[in-house]
DNA sequence: CACTTTGTATCGGTATCCGATATAGTCTCA
DNA sequence: TGAGACTATATCGGATACCGATACAAAGTG
């Protein structure tokens, strides 16, 4: 898997919303959502950049923690997130339609 | 219009994108690409941000300045942008689609 | 028992973004 | 004609997000 770090203009959606995406399919502690993450987004998560995005998500009510008996610590989507995960989603799907229209108009882009 | 800062989870797609986005219709100067960008995304992109982020996607040539009489520094997007941009774009594609299947799967969204 | 993987956490530095402020030309209309 | 709004670029200090390194330790693998 090539390394595609966040930086520059690597930056491909907020390691927020990565990590709610991954959290949307399921509860998962912190270094198993870092490996779903780069699964599906070929991103890697940095753990300073992980463990920070985890305490303000849950900050913000958009995760909270599951109970854990082992050294985990897993998380779970709630509703305010999903809901924050969806209309996020319903932008980003907007701006790439506009952006693939401006790209086919003046570029010649597929 | 609502306003919708950068800030706190509100961060859409980066400046840069949603400039690169701006200019693939066209050439257009700093001011008149906030406008277009608040129109097509409804993001207001800060005076700072736009000047900075103007500077940093000339320097890896995503964007090149246009000739211009007035006191307007219009700029273009180069073929490197554009397929930056179109790279981008089939990155958030493919995010768009697998968070849409996710939160049907556990959240019945629509 | 050494080595790798799993797992959480913190720290210093950097990049990006923000809002305020500065400066000034142009336009509207009373 | 001149007050106020809008257009337009630029810089600054501060906040936030992200990075990579480092630390620590449990658990699996040879």
């Amino acid at each position: 898997m090539a390394k595609k770090t966040n930086g520059s203009t690597g930056r491909i959606a907020g390691s927020a919303y990565l990590i709610l995406t991954s959290l949307a399919d399921g509860e998962k502690h912190g270094y198993a959502l870092t490996q779903d993450v780069e699964q599906f987004a070929g991103v890697r998560i940095a753990p300073g950049t992980l463990y920070e995005a985890l305490a303000r998500l849950e900050g913000q009510g958009l995760i909270e923690p599951v109970a854990s008996s082992d050294r985990r610590r897993p998380y779970r989507l709630t509703a305010a997130g999903a809901s924050v995960l969806d209309e996020y989603l319903s932008a980003q799907e907007r701006l790439a339609v506009e952006g693939r229209r401006r790209l086919r108009r003046s570029w010649q882009f597929a």
